[in-house]
DNA sequence: CTTGTGACCCTAA
DNA sequence: ATTAGGGCCACAA
């Protein structure tokens, strides 16, 4: 793969701001909803579903709106967990069964196994 | 409208 | 694995 970047989803929606009722918030919780169990989306495949690149936009969105959704599925392309959710999101992964791997700085999700699509 | 900020992403060394 | 640099985008003040 050359770059993860290179498809374009919707141009459509891409800059334009004012065309959905819901607003970007609200839209980015339904998605992060939508996660079935033991899957995982990247934040940058949240922005991306939305025809945006706002992957951190999307992490702000986590941080001040994400308390009712289930955020410990949406973790970083490098397959880390949120910064200082670690060890919560831990529990939630063997609970759910989420294909992990260990890795030297302690674990991260394999991707190649849980990356969901919608 | 202008800035500052961030639970980010990517490439390179 | 780690550091550094650049970019992108929406929200809040």
């Amino acid at each position: 793969m050359t770059s993860s970047w290179d498809n374009p989803i919707d141009p459509l929606r891409a800059g334009a701001s004012d065309n959905d009722q819901h607003d970007f918030v609200d839209h980015v919780l339904e998605i992060v909803r939508a996660i079935p169990s033991g899957r995982v989306m990247t934040y940058g495949d949240v922005a991306a579903t939305l025809g945006t690149r706002a992957a951190r936009a999307v992490g702000q969105i986590m941080a001040r709106y994400g308390s009712d959704v289930p955020w410990w599925r949406v973790i970083r392309a490098s397959g880390h967990p949120p910064v200082g959710h670690e060890h919560r999101a831990l529990a939630f992964y063997r609970a759910e069964g989420t294909p992990l791997k260990k890795s030297g700085d302690g674990y991260r999700v394999n991707l190649s196994a849980a990356r969901y699509r919608p």
